[in-house]
This record gives C-alpha cells, structure tokens and sequence, in this order.
DNA sequence: CGGACAAGCTGA
DNA sequence: CAGCTTGTCCGG
C-alpha cells in the first residue's frame, strides 16, 4: 500500500524531491501527477506528485497538508524527465509547468466523444496512421482539416499548430463537423476528461489527451513550435517521443518538412505526398525579380517589375523589407541623446547582431549609450518607414507600414509595407512582394535555407502571387519554390549538414551569459566538442542529443552565473 | 527558492 | 559588542 508520496517542489531553483505521508483521508486522490500542497521549511508551497512509495527513506516525514487537484499524467512525467536530458534544462519544472493546468482541476468532466467516427476525408492520412504516422508534405495553400478529421476516425487526437490564430480556427472547424474538441490550455480538464481532440499551439505537446489515439502536427517546419526561452523544447519533438512511447502514429504535416522530420520522423520512402501536378497547384506563382539585370548605377529596392504592381489600381500588395524593425536611427531612452558613431559621428542604427553598427564607417560597438551607458533605445527611423515613402511615391498610392509592435491591427489599406512580422498582420492580398529576399535566403545561419523557404510559404498562404527580388535567381530556394519541388532544399541542406555534423547528423547548442567558461570547462570533451564563433559564445557538438544533455547537466553552476544553454537553436 | 544561522565587518 | 551584511546550508 503506497503511504508515501514523493513530492517535486513547485519552487525555482529547486529541484529535489521531497517525502511526505498520505493521510487516511486523501488515499485516493493523491497518485502519481497530482498536484498537492505540502509543509517544506516552514512554508506551504504546491509540488507534484512524482512517485508513490509504501515507505519512505527518511524517517520522519510530514503529512500532505493538501490536494489541490489534477496535474500531469505519470506518463507526462516521465517524458519530462526525458527532456530534461534532451534539451539540457536543470530542471524539469518548467516542462511540468507546461503539462500542469493554470487553475486547479477538482474533478475530471466525464468522456465525451462524439458516438460515431467521421468519415475518413484524406486517404493518404488514414494510410500513413495505418503505418504508424510519418511526414505529410502539403502545399501551402491546401487545407489540413481533413488530414485532421482522418486521425480523429481512429480517436482521440492532438492537435499542434504554430499560433494562436491557427488554433481558434481549427477548434471552431473541428467543432462545426460535430466533433467534440478541447482548446488547450484553457479546457485542460476537457482534455484530460477525453475528448475528440485537443488543439493547440506549442504547449498542447504537454497537455492531457485521454486515451491518445494519435497526434497531428500541422505546419511542422515553423519555428513558432520552438519554444524560445530555455530550455528550448521543440513541440515537433516532444510529440514524436510521447507518441513513440505511446505507441501510438503521429502525422506531421508540412508544406517544407524539415530535414528534421524528413531524416527521422518519415518513412523509408520520404514524405507521403501528393502527385507533383496537384502539389504544384498548391503553391502560389512565384515571380522572380533578377536585381543583377538593373542598372547598376541605381539598384533600387523598387524595381520595374514591382512598380507595374504598385501602380494597378486593382492590386493589393504587401512589401516585405528585411531591414528589419531594425532602427536606423536610435536615441537613448534614458537622456534622450541621438546615438553616433564613435569615430565619424554618424547616426548608427542597431544591426543584426543587436550591436550598434555605423553604415558610415563600419565601426561595430556594444548597444551602449555613449552619453550616460543606458541599453535601451527609441527607434526613431524604422528601416521600413523610408521605404514606405520610397514605394508611396513610385505608385502614387497610400502606403501603410506596419511594425511588429503595434497591439491592434493596421488600418486597411492596398500596400502594405513592413518586416516579416506583416506576414502575420496583414489580411490577403494579391501579391506578396520580397524586396531584398537574399539576406534572408544567404543569412549567416546553418538553417537559412528552411527559414526563407517558410517565408515564402507564410506569404503564398496570403496571396497568390509572390514576387522576389534578388541577386540570386538560381538559388536553391527559389528553384524549390518556383517549381513546387521542397526537396530540392531537402537535398542540398542534407549534403551540407551531414558533412558538417549538424542537425539532424549531429547534436548542437550555444551556451552564453556570465560564467559559460567555467561551465564549459567541465564538459567531458571525450563527448562534447567545443568551439566558439568568435563571439562572447560557445557552441556544443555532439553524437547525439542525449550525450549532450547528459555531459551539460552533468556540470555545476557557479553562484551568481547566468549561463543560458540553448540546444539546437533555431538561429546559428 | 528562501529562511536560518554563522561568520565577518563596521562604528560607537 | 549590537547591528548589519554576506555566505552556506538545507528542507521530508
């Protein structure tokens, strides 16, 4: 008979384990996930339930003071445990964090499941969850619902999409076809009572299903399942290990699987796909832009090409510019002072690494106010504002710009004008048009290629027709577009990443912040190979995630240290 | 993590 | 030596 439970304090910085004994009147309600309230030092805090024992090691223990309801399932606990060592995190709070509701669960709500299964609506689902899940590869602008309705005919299924937007969508669509659907985090106990499905974004790889029957990841490739704070768990990951030990398929849909998900996750024989004509059909018109061919004396970022669109009155566009919310001129928010250059007194602006850059003299210098040392900054000239000016004029239109700041939507207009945060913000249009598309395609990243091809799929979802600019017309990415053929990037990103070791052939993290030398010092370099990027950080490699995991959690942290391990970051 | 308690520092 | 800071330890 288990007398005792063994408790996870909900405390930072804390992570170990503490006994307590299960009094008469909570045998019962207290079991492996239950989220309880305990006496530790003084003080009543909440922990978790990890394991249940009939007695313990030490010799007095206190009482449970509490329950206060439903947490993660013993399941969810182990996978924690899991990543923990996958994603190298000093504790698994944070993952059971994520698995444990924001309120308290008293009672589960009852089953309830639709009585009869739909229809199966897509065939080629239905047969990759026959085979035991793999990689669905679906042009951008097909729809994923009946993929989704062909898991829930096998039963309960979860349901992972990048944002919020999506989520809201799928759970009203799902719910229109009669099935019954818990929106998580919100309906965590719907979830955990059973249901049809259970959608959400990233988090949902950590909440309850009841009775899993399968899992569904749509839009595999976006980054937004990445979680970006560390530790940096991925929900394509996490759903693939919870469903393996399961035993239960998993289909992970996307337009531009990853290499990822294409090396481990699919079958022998790739992506399950559709037949080349009907995918190509899917993928928007891609006209490519050849800035090699204009004068060179005035390369413009408004092109020939892009003022015809500009100037058709029936033509709603959207102009995507990369030089980033990035200022171009900066004033200190703490004393007001415009922010120069050191050497030649020219305004600078922030460049991509966060330092402040000078486009006068090349000069590079910590984000620091030369005034009074402040970090802060108040961006008085976004780089897109010019360009706005610059397109308003070209074609005698209103232009708006839209920053990835604003809280509410912009004001309706027929060109638009931002960063790629505008792909998010902005309703359809006719033509999406990328204005400098090189730097995202040649950025300095092990991973550009997969991010600029996920561009141009968020912008074919908004219109139709999407035009580049670029220097690069040959490019893989743009071939891989251009011709409805993602494999095109898979193969080359594959022969680049195997012979470097990196992910998927190799297992990789950064590590910086105060005191990563004394950290990184005691790896074990028989497993861990170290190498820095010149920069005030280092870069792990290993064979393989779990190697690293284990070699990193097994060092200890100085005081005061603010070492950030981020495994497999998403943008070196 | 945060409290308890001990050892170290300061000023009258 | 009271009063305060800083460091180390430990919790069931």
């Amino acid at each position: 008979m288990s007398r005792i439970a063994r408790v996870l304090p909900d405390v930072t910085g804390l992570d170990k384990v503490f006994d307590y004994s299960i009094p008469d009147d909570l045998v019962g309600s207290v079991e492996v996930g239950s989220i309880v309230r305990v006496e530790l030092h003084g003080r009543r805090i909440g922990g978790w339930v990890v394991e249940t024992l009939s007695e313990s090691t030490v010799d007095s223990v206190k009482p449970i003071a509490k329950v206060t309801g439903h947490g993660p399932s013993p399941e969810l606990i182990e996978l924690a445990a899991w990543a923990q060592v996958r994603w190298a995190a000093r504790r698994t709070r944070p993952f059971l964090v994520a698995a444990s509701p924001k309120r308290a669960v008293r009672s589960l709500p009852r089953p309830n499941r639709r009585a009869q299964s739909p229809a199966p609506s897509s065939p080629a689902t239905t047969e990759l969850l026959s085979s035991g899940g793999g990689v669905l590869r679906l042009p951008p602008r097909s729809d994923v619902l009946p993929s989704v309705l062909s898991a829930i005919g096998i039963g309960p299924t979860l349901v992972i999409v990048p944002t919020n937007a999506d989520a809201m969508l799928m759970a009203s669509r799902l719910r229109r076809t009669g099935a019954t659907v818990a929106l998580v985090p919100d309906d965590w106990a719907l979830a955990a009572g059973g249901v049809d499905a259970v959608v959400g974004t990233r988090s949902a790889a950590w909440m309850p299903c009841a009775d899993m029957a399968a899992a569904v990841v749509v839009d595999e490739h976006d980054e937004a399942l990445q979680e970006e704070r560390s530790p940096t768990w991925h929900a394509r990951d996490v759903v693939a290990e919870r469903c393996r030990r399961a035993g239960v398929p998993a289909v992970f849909i996307s337009p531009i699987p990853s290499l990822v998900a294409v090396e481990e996750l699919a079958g022998s024989d790739g992506p399950v796909h559709p037949p080349a004509e009907r995918e190509r059909q899917g993928w928007p018109r891609v006209q490519i832009v050849d800035r090699g061919d204009e004068d060179p004396w005035k390369k413009s970022l408004v092109t020939s090409e892009l003022i015809e669109r500009l100037r058709d009155p029936l033509q709603r566009v959207l102009c995507v510019s990369n030089t980033t919310g990035r200022a171009r001129v900066l004033a200190c928010r703490s004393c007001k002072a415009l922010v120069r250059c050191e050497n030649c007194d020219a305004a600078v602006g922030l460049a991509d690494d966060g330092r402040l850059a000078c486009r006068r003299c090349e000069a590079v210098r910590p984000p620091v106010c030369q005034e009074c040392g402040a970090g802060k900054f108040a961006n008085l000239r976004p780089g897109v504002t010019r360009i706005g000016e610059e397109l308003e004029a070209a074609g005698n239109r209103p232009v708006v710009v839209v920053t990835g700041k604003d809280e509410d939507p912009p004001p309706r207009s027929d060109v638009y004008v931002g960063t790629e945060a505008a792909l998010y913000r902005v309703p359809p249009v006719d033509v999406v048009a990328f204005l400098e598309f090189d730097s995202e395609m040649l950025a300095p990243r092990f991973r550009a290629s997969e991010q600029a091809l996920a561009l141009l799929v968020r912008a074919g979802r908004l219109a139709p027709t999407v035009l580049v600019q670029t220097f690069n017309p040959e490019h893989e990415v743009l071939r891989a577009a251009r011709s409805a053929e993602p494999q095109v990037v898979i193969d080359a990103e594959r022969e680049r990443r195997s012979m470097l070791s990196l992910p998927p052939y190799g297992a990789l993290a950064s590590v910086t912040g105060a005191f990563s030398d004394e950290v990184v010092a005691q790896l074990d370099r028989d497993v861990v190979e170290v190498g820095g990027d010149g920069e005030d950080r280092y870069l792990l490699r290993a064979t393989d995630w779990m190697a690293l995991g284990d070699a990193v959690n097994a060092t200890t942290r100085p005081p005061g240290s603010r070492v950030r391990v981020a495994v497999d970051p998403p943008r070196i």
